[in-house]
DNA sequence: AATGAATGAGATTTCATTCAT
DNA sequence: TATGAATGAAATCTCATTCAT
């Protein structure tokens, strides 16, 4: 008997991501994933219950990445500031690495698809990062607001700077990203 | 027949958001906004180009509602940061008033649709509230950062916030709508 | 604007039920009866809700065009033998006409599609030969017996009797017509 | 290996059956069955030839258990009325027993599998009580008709009763059952 | 201008069957 | 023998668009 084959696993992931960012979210059809992934699109049955299942699976797959990479060689025991600084310019380095990742999640998050994940599974991952900041407010070191608030600024501002380098002529070089955290800190620090 | 080219062109427009927030974008098929809107299929076609345009001329509508929103009664001359409080305040009121349309943007700029658009068409409707960063940095009370790096903390995290609110249980009421502005001018203030 | 054409309408009933006849109903796929109808697959979609909705209406048109051949002529006033004997020969005269609508209704009063249709309504076109039985038992010249044991003897019969016929060497002339008639009465007479 | 086998043959014919019965014969796919009998899809292909080979046998299967329970405790020195009588309420007995066995007959018989079941060899499992009516013939009992005829009066209607028992209200308690079996006398015997 | 009919192209998914172990 | 993986073929149905009135 055959076994499930990693490979094609790994195949059908890469493809989803490929095709999503050449053609978009819509245009991305189960044959046309199956072929670029070189696959039968029976195949890909095979390895998930309907297509919605393999835009989702890709979709929890690349949060998993982004959250073990922003949290690679963490050090819990540096100045707060420092912590923060470091993820965010992992996470900018990450996005540069895999933009292609990066925009994948950016559709998900924006299509119908997006309710039928599981959000505090994602969250979950990237309770590390969450926790210097609870422990930044009970240090009084960051502002004690609703933790959506400080999301915005901290987090959602990496979103909003890729978007302009992927889309436009930004350029993210290390001085802009520097620059922005200042920024970022400037926003939360109490 | 002006008066029913009118009607029925408001009606397409309505009957696109509607059903774009409802079922997606991908779902809303000619047909489906067609009778949503009681024309025939056809009729769109004599509006419109084909679906593409359809689509983009919805957008460009609902930049144009935003821009002019925010900036209704806009004083050029009062103190930078009431100007940019004031717009932050209205834009949240927008929002709030049309979840529909925003959330039409948010799916619209992640679609492959987005790069129809001419984006400089759209920014030039944002020139007053942009013009006054300008004239922020030039009188150093704003830092004198890239631009994007400026929208990346003053405007981005109206749309995060906003989306917290859309798609979770985040309650943003006028007392965080002003904390949230706190650290935006604290992100960009000098 | 075009209009509906029944000319289609009436392509797509016969491709129905030829391609029912010929390959059987599971193998009736709608491209098959498309081609057989000399139309586009999406046009029967014009006509029918879906596959099973053009399979259904088909049945009750068959259905409809029996009940009007046996009802032909039909004349109340007569003695109730001669009724019932009419209105067998003339069934059969029906089915021998029209073997392939017979042959459909079999398969499909045997599928699950069957129950997708409202069998009041298929009973009420056969009212009047219906009321000559209960007549005939009000009269004491028909056993006084539940409705569908009378079924059994005296409509019931036909499609053993026709189906033997198609689908074997079993002759129905006349007189073997005639012969079975007369067990029919025997069964059901006082 | 032997025990093994059977329990897998066995395990096939049933969930064929109930399948058949639960989502219809078209809808009955390969897998589907396996997975009701709880094994490989490939599996099915070690004790069967194909889907076809399948679904006749299973047919076969079924007529052989009916043919035999109708002809136990056969009593040839009998008056021929009262082994009609017996077998025609062995039947009734044995389609109450097994409802499923007797939908599934129903539906195959109106298929195109029909085609490829040698009725002969079905026949003549039936030879016993055949031979019975061949007799009565002979002794002038039973009218000297087609036998074709004689089998729509004698057989056919415990199909119509069951049929109407099955799919819809019509309630088949003894009296009934003995009542028909009057009617079916009455229409074959002399 | 307005429209319902019509359709080729293509969507997602399931099928019966074979493969490789 | 027994099996889960694999797949070409085909299923039903929807799509954006054009046609004919």
């Amino acid at each position: 008997m055959r076994i499930k084959d990693d490979i094609k696993q790994e195949a059908l992931f890469e493809a989803t991501v490929k095709l999503v960012n050449e053609i978009g979210f819509a245009s991305s059809s189960v044959s046309k994933i199956a072929k670029e992934a070189c696959v039968s699109p029976a195949t890909i049955y095979v390895y998930h219950k309907n297509k919605e299942d393999l835009l989702v699976t890709t979709y929890i797959q690349i949060k998993k990445n982004i959250a073990g990479a922003i949290h690679k060689d963490f050090d819990d025991s540096l100045p707060i500031r420092d912590i923060l600084k470091t993820v965010w310019f992992k996470t900018f380095a990450h996005i540069a690495k895999h933009p292609d990742y990066f925009q994948y999640t950016e559709q998900f998050s924006n299509s119908p698809y997006q309710s039928l994940v599981d959000k505090q599974d994602i969250e979950a991952y990237f309770d590390p990062i969450v926790n210097v900041l609870l422990k930044g407010i009970e240090q009084k070191i960051i502002k004690n607001v609703d933790f959506d608030i400080l999301t915005a600024f901290i987090f959602y501002p990496i979103i909003a700077l890729s978007n302009a380098r992927v889309c436009q002529e930004f350029e993210l070089n290390d001085e802009n990203i520097e620059t922005a955290f200042t920024l970022a800190w400037d926003a939360i620090k109490l």
